[in-house]
DNA sequence: GGTGAGGATCACGAGATCGTCACAGGCTGA
DNA sequence: TCAGCCTGTGACGATCTCGTGATCCTCACC
Protein backbone atom coordinates (compact mmCIF):
# COMPACT_ATOMS: atom_id res chain seq x y z
CA UNK A 1 0.00 0.00 0.00
CA UNK A 2 1.71 3.08 -1.19
CA UNK A 3 0.30 4.57 -4.29
CA UNK A 4 -3.07 6.42 -3.68
CA UNK A 5 -3.52 7.48 -7.47
CA UNK A 6 -6.97 9.45 -8.09
CA UNK A 7 -6.17 8.21 -11.41
CA UNK A 8 -6.73 4.66 -11.19
CA UNK A 9 -8.96 4.00 -8.25
CA UNK A 10 -9.41 0.14 -8.25
CA UNK A 11 -9.79 -0.37 -4.87
CA UNK A 12 -9.51 3.48 -2.70
CA UNK A 13 -8.26 3.59 0.26
CA UNK A 14 -10.72 3.69 3.07
CA UNK A 15 -10.51 6.44 5.93
CA UNK A 16 -12.59 6.21 9.03
CA UNK A 17 -13.99 9.65 9.53
CA UNK A 18 -15.31 9.94 13.51
CA UNK A 19 -17.31 12.57 14.19
CA UNK A 20 -20.85 13.18 15.70
CA UNK A 21 -22.06 16.31 13.35
CA UNK A 22 -23.35 15.01 10.61
CA UNK A 23 -22.43 18.29 8.43
CA UNK A 24 -19.10 17.68 9.17
CA UNK A 25 -19.00 14.13 8.05
CA UNK A 26 -20.88 14.99 4.85
CA UNK A 27 -18.58 17.30 4.04
CA UNK A 28 -15.47 15.42 4.88
CA UNK A 29 -16.92 12.62 2.58
CA UNK A 30 -17.56 14.85 -0.27
CA UNK A 31 -13.81 16.07 0.12
CA UNK A 32 -12.23 12.57 0.13
CA UNK A 33 -13.85 11.70 -2.44
CA UNK A 34 -12.93 13.76 -4.76
CA UNK A 35 -9.12 13.23 -3.43
CA UNK A 36 -9.19 9.72 -4.25
CA UNK A 37 -10.30 8.38 -0.91
CA UNK A 38 -13.38 6.22 0.73
CA UNK A 39 -14.70 7.63 3.81
CA UNK A 40 -16.11 5.24 6.11
CA UNK A 41 -18.28 7.35 9.03
CA UNK A 42 -19.08 7.10 12.50
CA UNK A 43 -20.47 8.81 14.88
CA UNK A 44 -19.47 7.18 18.18
CA UNK A 45 -16.32 6.18 19.28
CA UNK A 46 -17.47 2.85 19.93
CA UNK A 47 -19.31 2.15 16.53
CA UNK A 48 -15.36 3.16 15.15
CA UNK A 49 -13.26 1.10 17.00
CA UNK A 50 -15.97 -2.00 16.30
CA UNK A 51 -15.74 -0.43 12.39
CA UNK A 52 -11.67 -0.48 12.84
CA UNK A 53 -11.98 -4.05 14.12
CA UNK A 54 -13.80 -5.63 11.44
CA UNK A 55 -12.36 -4.00 8.71
CA UNK A 56 -9.24 -2.23 9.10
CA UNK A 57 -9.11 1.09 7.63
CA UNK A 58 -5.74 2.92 5.26
CA UNK A 59 -6.22 5.41 7.66
CA UNK A 60 -8.40 7.46 10.54
CA UNK A 61 -9.86 11.06 11.19
CA UNK A 62 -11.18 11.73 14.78
CA UNK A 63 -12.71 14.54 16.41
CA UNK A 64 -11.59 15.09 19.84
CA UNK A 65 -15.24 15.53 20.82
CA UNK A 66 -17.43 12.56 20.74
CA UNK A 67 -20.41 11.59 22.60
CA UNK A 68 -18.80 8.29 24.44
CA UNK A 69 -15.16 8.34 24.39
CA UNK A 70 -12.90 11.20 23.86
CA UNK A 71 -10.28 11.00 20.27
CA UNK A 72 -7.39 10.47 22.31
CA UNK A 73 -8.95 7.55 23.69
CA UNK A 74 -10.27 5.88 20.49
CA UNK A 75 -6.64 7.11 19.39
CA UNK A 76 -4.99 5.10 22.12
CA UNK A 77 -6.83 2.00 21.83
CA UNK A 78 -6.39 2.18 17.80
CA UNK A 79 -2.74 1.87 18.92
CA UNK A 80 -2.95 -1.12 21.27
CA UNK A 81 -3.11 -3.49 18.02
CA UNK A 82 -2.47 -1.08 14.69
CA UNK A 83 -0.22 1.72 13.37
CA UNK A 84 -2.39 3.12 10.37
CA UNK A 85 -2.26 7.07 10.60
CA UNK A 86 -4.56 8.49 12.51
CA UNK A 87 -5.27 12.29 12.10
CA UNK A 88 -6.99 13.83 15.81
CA UNK A 89 -9.89 16.66 14.75
CA UNK A 90 -10.49 19.11 17.21
CA UNK A 91 -12.29 22.96 17.92
CA UNK A 92 -9.70 24.29 20.50
CA UNK A 93 -6.27 24.25 20.20
CA UNK A 94 -4.87 24.12 23.46
CA UNK A 95 -1.37 22.94 23.73
CA UNK A 96 -1.72 20.61 26.05
CA UNK A 97 -4.23 18.55 24.44
CA UNK A 98 -1.80 18.77 21.02
CA UNK A 99 0.56 17.06 23.19
CA UNK A 100 -1.82 14.45 24.77
CA UNK A 101 -3.53 13.47 21.90
CA UNK A 102 0.29 12.94 20.12
CA UNK A 103 1.54 11.18 22.66
CA UNK A 104 -1.61 8.84 22.84
CA UNK A 105 -0.12 8.02 19.15
CA UNK A 106 -1.55 10.11 16.68
CA UNK A 107 0.28 11.37 13.96
CA UNK A 108 -0.94 14.72 13.42
CA UNK A 109 -3.64 16.87 15.22
CA UNK A 110 -5.53 19.80 12.91
CA UNK A 111 -7.73 22.73 14.37
CA UNK A 112 -11.06 23.50 13.19
CA UNK A 113 -11.78 25.54 11.40
CA UNK A 114 -8.84 24.14 8.53
CA UNK A 115 -8.95 24.07 4.75
CA UNK A 116 -9.94 21.03 3.08
CA UNK A 117 -7.32 21.16 0.83
CA UNK A 118 -4.32 20.92 3.98
CA UNK A 119 -6.61 18.00 5.38
CA UNK A 120 -6.01 16.07 2.49
CA UNK A 121 -2.51 17.23 2.02
CA UNK A 122 -1.95 16.38 5.76
CA UNK A 123 -3.60 12.78 5.15
CA UNK A 124 -1.57 12.01 2.63
CA UNK A 125 1.96 13.06 3.96
CA UNK A 126 1.24 10.76 6.67
CA UNK A 127 0.00 7.83 4.20
CA UNK A 128 3.12 8.78 3.13
CA UNK A 129 4.94 8.13 6.02
CA UNK A 130 3.30 4.88 6.99
CA UNK A 131 3.86 3.52 3.65
CA UNK A 132 7.55 3.72 3.71
CA UNK A 133 8.56 -0.32 4.61
CA UNK A 134 11.95 -1.96 5.59
CA UNK A 135 12.63 -5.02 3.26
CA UNK A 136 13.30 -7.75 5.74
CA UNK A 137 16.47 -9.63 6.15
CA UNK A 138 16.70 -13.10 8.54
CA UNK A 139 17.90 -12.85 11.72
CA UNK A 140 20.10 -14.58 14.09
CA UNK A 141 19.96 -14.25 17.23
CA UNK A 142 22.32 -16.70 20.56
CA UNK A 143 22.48 -20.24 17.70
CA UNK A 144 18.62 -19.48 16.64
CA UNK A 145 18.48 -18.62 12.50
CA UNK A 146 15.06 -17.18 11.42
CA UNK A 147 14.86 -16.78 7.98
CA UNK A 148 11.86 -14.58 7.45
CA UNK A 149 11.89 -14.94 3.47
CA UNK A 150 12.03 -18.09 3.20
CA UNK A 151 10.19 -18.93 6.17
CA UNK A 152 12.73 -21.03 8.08
CA UNK A 153 13.88 -21.51 11.55
CA UNK A 154 17.04 -23.33 12.22
CA UNK A 155 18.39 -23.61 15.83
CA UNK A 156 22.64 -25.37 15.53
CA UNK A 157 22.10 -25.59 12.22
CA UNK A 158 18.96 -27.94 11.91
CA UNK A 159 16.10 -26.61 10.59
CA UNK A 160 12.68 -26.51 13.27
CA UNK A 161 9.55 -27.11 12.25
CA UNK A 162 6.86 -24.41 12.61
CA UNK A 163 3.21 -24.61 12.27
CA UNK A 164 1.58 -20.87 10.26
CA UNK A 165 1.04 -19.31 13.38
CA UNK A 166 3.69 -20.40 15.54
CA UNK A 167 5.92 -18.50 12.90
CA UNK A 168 4.01 -15.76 12.18
CA UNK A 169 3.98 -15.07 15.88
CA UNK A 170 7.63 -15.94 15.85
CA UNK A 171 8.74 -13.32 12.99
CA UNK A 172 6.44 -10.74 14.76
CA UNK A 173 8.28 -10.98 18.10
CA UNK A 174 11.77 -11.54 15.80
CA UNK A 175 10.80 -8.20 14.05
CA UNK A 176 10.57 -6.27 17.08
CA UNK A 177 13.15 -7.78 18.86
CA UNK A 178 13.89 -6.08 22.39
CA UNK A 179 10.62 -4.17 21.74
CA UNK A 180 7.84 -5.49 23.83
CA UNK A 181 4.91 -6.57 22.15
CA UNK A 182 1.48 -6.27 23.98
CA UNK A 183 -1.03 -8.95 23.95
CA UNK A 184 -3.17 -7.40 21.88
CA UNK A 185 -0.75 -6.00 19.33
CA UNK A 186 0.79 -10.01 18.74
CA UNK A 187 -3.67 -11.42 18.56
CA UNK A 188 -4.22 -7.86 16.01
CA UNK A 189 -0.97 -8.87 13.56
CA UNK A 190 -0.87 -12.55 13.42
CA UNK A 191 -4.54 -13.21 14.17
CA UNK A 192 -6.48 -10.21 13.14
CA UNK A 193 -7.60 -6.75 14.58
CA UNK A 194 -10.71 -8.80 15.98
CA UNK A 195 -9.07 -11.44 17.87
CA UNK A 196 -7.75 -8.73 20.30
CA UNK A 197 -9.27 -10.03 23.19
CA UNK A 198 -8.95 -13.50 22.56
CA UNK A 199 -5.50 -14.24 25.23
CA UNK A 200 -5.60 -17.98 25.86
CA UNK A 201 -4.72 -19.31 22.52
CA UNK A 202 -1.84 -16.82 22.58
CA UNK A 203 -0.52 -18.30 25.72
CA UNK A 204 -1.36 -21.93 23.89
CA UNK A 205 1.01 -21.11 21.54
CA UNK A 206 3.63 -19.22 23.07
CA UNK A 207 4.19 -22.44 24.93
CA UNK A 208 4.24 -24.47 21.46
CA UNK A 209 6.61 -22.39 20.09
CA UNK A 210 8.71 -22.10 23.31
CA UNK A 211 9.13 -25.91 23.16
CA UNK A 212 10.50 -25.59 20.22
CA UNK A 213 12.66 -22.69 20.17
CA UNK A 214 14.06 -22.52 23.31
CA UNK A 215 17.12 -24.45 24.35
CA UNK A 216 16.75 -27.23 26.74
CA UNK A 217 18.36 -27.44 29.82
CA UNK A 218 18.60 -23.84 30.81
CA UNK A 219 16.20 -22.45 33.81
CA UNK A 220 13.70 -20.06 32.11
CA UNK A 221 12.84 -19.27 28.63
CA UNK A 222 15.74 -16.67 26.48
CA UNK A 223 14.27 -16.07 23.70
CA UNK A 224 10.79 -14.99 24.32
CA UNK A 225 10.38 -13.19 27.35
CA UNK A 226 6.97 -12.73 29.34
CA UNK A 227 6.49 -9.52 30.96
CA UNK A 228 4.01 -10.62 33.01
CA UNK A 229 0.35 -8.19 32.17
CA UNK A 230 1.39 -6.80 29.27
CA UNK A 231 2.97 -8.93 26.44
CA UNK A 232 5.91 -10.64 25.29
CA UNK A 233 9.03 -9.88 24.28
CA UNK A 234 11.57 -11.51 21.91
CA UNK A 235 15.16 -11.44 23.40
CA UNK A 236 17.72 -9.97 21.39
CA UNK B 1 15.99 0.75 7.48
CA UNK B 2 16.29 -1.67 9.43
CA UNK B 3 18.78 -1.18 11.82
CA UNK B 4 17.42 -1.13 15.37
CA UNK B 5 19.49 -1.77 18.17
CA UNK B 6 18.91 1.53 20.27
CA UNK B 7 21.17 -0.13 22.65
CA UNK B 8 23.32 1.68 23.98
CA UNK B 9 22.11 5.27 22.60
CA UNK B 10 24.61 7.09 24.43
CA UNK B 11 24.27 9.36 21.07
CA UNK B 12 21.60 12.10 21.36
CA UNK B 13 19.65 12.19 17.70
CA UNK B 14 20.60 14.78 16.25
CA UNK B 15 18.20 17.53 14.30
CA UNK B 16 18.60 20.10 11.90
CA UNK B 17 17.27 23.58 12.41
CA UNK B 18 16.69 25.89 9.95
CA UNK B 19 16.46 29.52 11.07
CA UNK B 20 17.78 32.85 9.98
CA UNK B 21 16.31 34.56 13.09
CA UNK B 22 18.91 33.44 15.87
CA UNK B 23 16.40 33.78 19.07
CA UNK B 24 14.27 31.39 17.23
CA UNK B 25 17.45 28.68 16.85
CA UNK B 26 18.57 29.47 20.34
CA UNK B 27 15.00 28.10 21.89
CA UNK B 28 14.89 25.68 19.47
CA UNK B 29 18.55 24.77 20.89
CA UNK B 30 17.52 24.91 24.35
CA UNK B 31 13.90 22.74 24.10
CA UNK B 32 15.80 20.09 21.63
CA UNK B 33 18.08 19.76 24.43
CA UNK B 34 15.73 19.13 27.09
CA UNK B 35 13.58 16.65 25.23
CA UNK B 36 17.21 14.69 24.35
CA UNK B 37 17.80 15.82 21.32
CA UNK B 38 21.26 17.39 19.77
CA UNK B 39 20.39 20.34 17.63
CA UNK B 40 22.67 21.17 14.60
CA UNK B 41 21.99 24.96 13.58
CA UNK B 42 21.82 26.26 9.94
CA UNK B 43 20.94 29.80 8.92
CA UNK B 44 20.48 29.74 5.21
CA UNK B 45 19.23 26.89 3.04
CA UNK B 46 22.20 26.09 1.36
CA UNK B 47 23.94 25.77 4.65
CA UNK B 48 21.52 23.39 5.73
CA UNK B 49 21.64 21.43 2.42
CA UNK B 50 25.37 21.24 2.73
CA UNK B 51 25.07 19.87 6.54
CA UNK B 52 22.96 17.37 5.89
CA UNK B 53 25.01 16.35 2.99
CA UNK B 54 27.81 16.09 5.36
CA UNK B 55 26.67 14.06 8.02
CA UNK B 56 22.79 13.39 8.14
CA UNK B 57 20.83 14.40 11.01
CA UNK B 58 17.49 12.19 12.56
CA UNK B 59 15.27 14.93 11.24
CA UNK B 60 14.78 19.21 10.06
CA UNK B 61 13.16 21.80 11.06
CA UNK B 62 13.32 24.22 8.75
CA UNK B 63 11.70 27.65 8.83
CA UNK B 64 9.49 28.51 5.65
CA UNK B 65 11.41 32.40 5.22
CA UNK B 66 14.51 31.98 4.00
CA UNK B 67 17.23 34.29 3.20
CA UNK B 68 18.16 32.28 0.01
CA UNK B 69 15.43 29.81 -0.96
CA UNK B 70 12.33 28.96 0.69
CA UNK B 71 11.43 26.27 3.14
CA UNK B 72 9.64 24.30 0.61
CA UNK B 73 12.40 24.16 -1.52
CA UNK B 74 14.58 22.67 1.15
CA UNK B 75 12.41 20.26 1.65
CA UNK B 76 11.90 19.08 -1.86
CA UNK B 77 15.96 19.20 -2.06
CA UNK B 78 16.24 16.67 0.85
CA UNK B 79 13.59 15.06 -0.25
CA UNK B 80 15.28 14.30 -3.40
CA UNK B 81 17.67 11.74 -1.19
CA UNK B 82 16.16 11.36 2.64
CA UNK B 83 13.26 10.18 4.00
CA UNK B 84 14.55 12.06 7.19
CA UNK B 85 11.14 14.04 9.46
CA UNK B 86 10.79 17.16 8.11
CA UNK B 87 8.74 19.74 9.56
CA UNK B 88 8.25 23.06 8.18
CA UNK B 89 7.56 26.13 10.45
CA UNK B 90 6.03 29.67 9.61
CA UNK B 91 4.41 32.87 10.79
CA UNK B 92 1.74 32.58 8.28
CA UNK B 93 -0.53 29.86 8.50
CA UNK B 94 -2.11 30.55 4.64
CA UNK B 95 -3.58 27.21 3.44
CA UNK B 96 -1.15 27.12 0.11
CA UNK B 97 1.90 27.34 1.92
CA UNK B 98 0.74 24.15 3.62
CA UNK B 99 -0.47 22.19 1.12
CA UNK B 100 3.05 23.38 -1.20
CA UNK B 101 5.01 21.91 1.75
CA UNK B 102 3.27 18.76 2.99
CA UNK B 103 2.97 18.33 -0.77
CA UNK B 104 7.29 18.51 -1.47
CA UNK B 105 7.00 15.91 1.17
CA UNK B 106 7.44 17.76 4.68
CA UNK B 107 5.92 15.31 7.26
CA UNK B 108 4.49 18.50 9.24
CA UNK B 109 3.70 21.55 9.43
CA UNK B 110 3.69 24.31 12.74
CA UNK B 111 2.34 27.52 12.72
CA UNK B 112 4.03 30.30 14.56
CA UNK B 113 3.61 31.18 17.68
CA UNK B 114 3.51 27.34 18.73
CA UNK B 115 4.31 25.42 22.12
CA UNK B 116 7.06 23.84 22.78
CA UNK B 117 5.91 20.80 24.07
CA UNK B 118 3.62 20.48 21.20
CA UNK B 119 7.01 21.40 18.90
CA UNK B 120 8.23 18.08 20.84
CA UNK B 121 5.32 15.76 20.26
CA UNK B 122 5.39 16.38 16.77
CA UNK B 123 8.63 16.22 16.45
CA UNK B 124 8.30 12.56 18.07
CA UNK B 125 5.68 11.30 16.34
CA UNK B 126 6.74 12.06 12.79
CA UNK B 127 10.39 10.61 14.05
CA UNK B 128 8.31 7.63 15.83
CA UNK B 129 6.68 7.02 12.32
CA UNK B 130 10.43 7.13 10.20
CA UNK B 131 12.29 4.97 12.59
CA UNK B 132 9.94 3.08 14.68
CA UNK B 133 12.72 2.58 16.13
CA UNK B 134 14.10 5.74 17.92
CA UNK B 135 10.45 6.96 18.01
CA UNK B 136 10.03 8.04 21.25
CA UNK B 137 13.04 8.62 22.84
CA UNK B 138 14.91 6.61 25.33
CA UNK B 139 15.72 8.85 28.11
CA UNK B 140 19.05 8.65 29.64
CA UNK B 141 20.04 10.01 33.41
CA UNK B 142 23.08 9.02 35.40
CA UNK B 143 23.27 5.12 33.93
CA UNK B 144 19.92 4.82 34.45
CA UNK B 145 18.19 4.63 30.82
CA UNK B 146 14.46 4.16 29.92
CA UNK B 147 13.63 3.03 26.68
CA UNK B 148 10.04 4.02 26.34
CA UNK B 149 9.32 2.35 22.67
CA UNK B 150 10.42 -0.89 23.63
CA UNK B 151 8.88 -0.28 27.09
CA UNK B 152 12.62 -1.37 28.93
CA UNK B 153 14.58 -0.31 31.70
CA UNK B 154 18.06 -0.70 32.28
CA UNK B 155 20.37 0.23 34.96
CA UNK B 156 24.42 0.00 34.60
CA UNK B 157 23.22 -1.86 31.23
CA UNK B 158 21.78 -4.53 32.79
CA UNK B 159 17.83 -4.76 32.14
CA UNK B 160 15.64 -4.24 34.77
CA UNK B 161 12.11 -5.67 35.49
CA UNK B 162 9.11 -3.75 36.43
CA UNK B 163 5.61 -4.65 36.66
CA UNK B 164 2.67 -2.52 34.45
CA UNK B 165 2.40 0.22 37.50
CA UNK B 166 5.64 0.44 37.90
CA UNK B 167 6.83 1.05 34.35
CA UNK B 168 3.73 3.45 34.03
CA UNK B 169 5.14 5.64 37.08
CA UNK B 170 8.64 6.02 35.73
CA UNK B 171 7.18 6.78 32.48
CA UNK B 172 5.00 9.55 33.35
CA UNK B 173 7.72 10.65 35.68
CA UNK B 174 10.35 10.16 33.17
CA UNK B 175 8.23 12.40 30.56
CA UNK B 176 8.16 15.24 33.04
CA UNK B 177 11.88 15.14 33.96
CA UNK B 178 12.65 18.16 36.33
CA UNK B 179 8.43 18.87 36.10
CA UNK B 180 7.02 18.65 39.72
CA UNK B 181 4.14 16.12 39.29
CA UNK B 182 1.46 16.49 42.17
CA UNK B 183 0.20 13.11 43.93
CA UNK B 184 -3.11 13.47 41.92
CA UNK B 185 -1.66 14.04 38.49
CA UNK B 186 0.60 10.59 38.72
CA UNK B 187 -2.96 9.42 40.26
CA UNK B 188 -5.00 10.51 37.26
CA UNK B 189 -2.11 10.05 34.98
CA UNK B 190 -1.25 6.18 35.93
CA UNK B 191 -4.70 4.51 37.76
CA UNK B 192 -7.11 7.12 36.09
CA UNK B 193 -8.97 9.94 37.18
CA UNK B 194 -11.17 8.18 39.59
CA UNK B 195 -8.05 7.09 41.79
CA UNK B 196 -6.69 10.82 42.48
CA UNK B 197 -6.99 10.32 46.06
CA UNK B 198 -5.45 7.10 46.95
CA UNK B 199 -2.21 8.32 47.95
CA UNK B 200 -1.17 5.18 49.84
CA UNK B 201 -0.92 2.76 46.87
CA UNK B 202 0.89 5.33 44.82
CA UNK B 203 3.69 5.67 47.88
CA UNK B 204 3.94 1.92 48.00
CA UNK B 205 4.46 1.84 44.26
CA UNK B 206 6.66 4.25 44.65
CA UNK B 207 8.93 2.64 47.60
CA UNK B 208 9.05 -0.65 45.01
CA UNK B 209 10.40 1.27 42.43
CA UNK B 210 13.18 3.41 43.92
CA UNK B 211 14.35 -0.50 45.16
CA UNK B 212 14.52 -1.17 41.99
CA UNK B 213 16.25 1.70 39.93
CA UNK B 214 17.90 3.62 42.53
CA UNK B 215 21.65 3.24 42.78
CA UNK B 216 22.40 0.75 45.86
CA UNK B 217 24.78 2.96 48.24
CA UNK B 218 23.07 6.14 47.31
CA UNK B 219 22.56 8.77 50.85
CA UNK B 220 18.89 9.40 49.44
CA UNK B 221 16.61 9.08 46.48
CA UNK B 222 18.88 10.10 43.39
CA UNK B 223 16.17 9.96 40.56
CA UNK B 224 12.67 10.06 42.11
CA UNK B 225 12.59 12.97 44.32
CA UNK B 226 9.95 13.42 47.09
CA UNK B 227 8.14 17.11 47.45
CA UNK B 228 6.75 16.59 50.87
CA UNK B 229 3.03 17.48 50.77
CA UNK B 230 2.62 18.08 46.87
CA UNK B 231 3.96 15.05 44.91
CA UNK B 232 7.45 13.52 42.97
CA UNK B 233 9.45 14.83 40.63
CA UNK B 234 12.23 12.98 38.16
CA UNK B 235 15.62 14.45 38.23
CA UNK B 236 17.05 15.52 35.28
C1' DG C 1 12.87 16.39 74.98
C1' DG C 2 8.10 15.63 73.42
C1' DT C 3 4.71 15.68 69.82
C1' DG C 4 2.52 15.15 65.48
C1' DA C 5 2.18 15.00 60.48
C1' DG C 6 3.67 13.21 56.37
C1' DG C 7 6.38 9.78 54.27
C1' DA C 8 8.76 5.13 53.75
C1' DT C 9 8.73 0.43 54.36
C1' DC C 10 7.19 -4.20 55.19
C1' DA C 11 4.48 -8.52 55.35
C1' DC C 12 0.33 -10.40 54.01
C1' DG C 13 -3.57 -12.10 51.40
C1' DA C 14 -6.98 -11.63 47.67
C1' DG C 15 -7.27 -11.81 43.06
C1' DA C 16 -5.48 -11.75 38.54
C1' DT C 17 -2.43 -13.79 35.25
C1' DC C 18 0.46 -17.45 33.40
C1' DG C 19 2.06 -22.07 31.69
C1' DT C 20 0.66 -26.45 30.86
C1' DC C 21 -2.02 -30.31 29.65
C1' DA C 22 -5.53 -33.27 27.66
C1' DC C 23 -9.07 -33.22 24.52
C1' DA C 24 -12.06 -32.41 20.55
C1' DG C 25 -13.28 -30.34 16.14
C1' DG C 26 -11.80 -29.21 11.56
C1' DC C 27 -9.09 -29.53 7.63
C1' DT C 28 -6.12 -31.97 4.23
C1' DG C 29 -4.05 -35.33 1.59
C1' DA C 30 -3.55 -40.21 0.91
C1' DT D 1 -12.93 -43.01 4.49
C1' DC D 2 -9.21 -42.41 7.44
C1' DA D 3 -5.03 -40.85 9.62
C1' DG D 4 -2.36 -37.00 10.80
C1' DC D 5 -1.73 -32.38 11.69
C1' DC D 6 -3.23 -27.83 13.27
C1' DT D 7 -5.84 -25.21 16.23
C1' DG D 8 -8.89 -23.56 20.03
C1' DT D 9 -10.92 -24.70 24.61
C1' DG D 10 -11.33 -25.36 29.41
C1' DA D 11 -9.30 -26.68 33.72
C1' DC D 12 -5.62 -26.89 36.90
C1' DG D 13 -1.84 -25.48 39.91
C1' DA D 14 1.91 -22.15 40.07
C1' DT D 15 3.26 -17.55 39.97
C1' DC D 16 2.91 -12.68 40.06
C1' DT D 17 0.81 -8.28 41.10
C1' DC D 18 -1.12 -4.93 43.96
C1' DG D 19 -3.75 -2.74 47.69
C1' DT D 20 -4.07 -2.81 52.71
C1' DG D 21 -2.93 -1.80 57.25
C1' DA D 22 0.58 -1.75 60.69
C1' DT D 23 4.92 -0.01 61.90
C1' DC D 24 8.96 2.73 61.60
C1' DC D 25 11.43 6.96 60.12
C1' DT D 26 12.22 11.96 59.59
C1' DC D 27 11.76 16.49 60.51
C1' DA D 28 9.73 20.69 61.98
C1' DC D 29 7.78 22.86 65.78
C1' DC D 30 6.71 23.64 70.47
Amino acid sequence: MSSFQPATPAKPPRVLVVDDEPQIVRALKVVLREAGFEAVPAETASEALDLAAVRPPEAAIVDLVLPDLDGVEVTRRLREWSEMPILVLSAVGEEEQKVRALEAGADDYITKPFGTRELVARLQAALRRAGRAEGEPSIEVDGLEIDLAARVVRREGESIHLTPIEFDLLRTLARNRGRLMTHRKLLAEVWGPEYVDDIQPLRTHIARLRAKIEPEGAGGPRHIVTDPGVGYRFAS
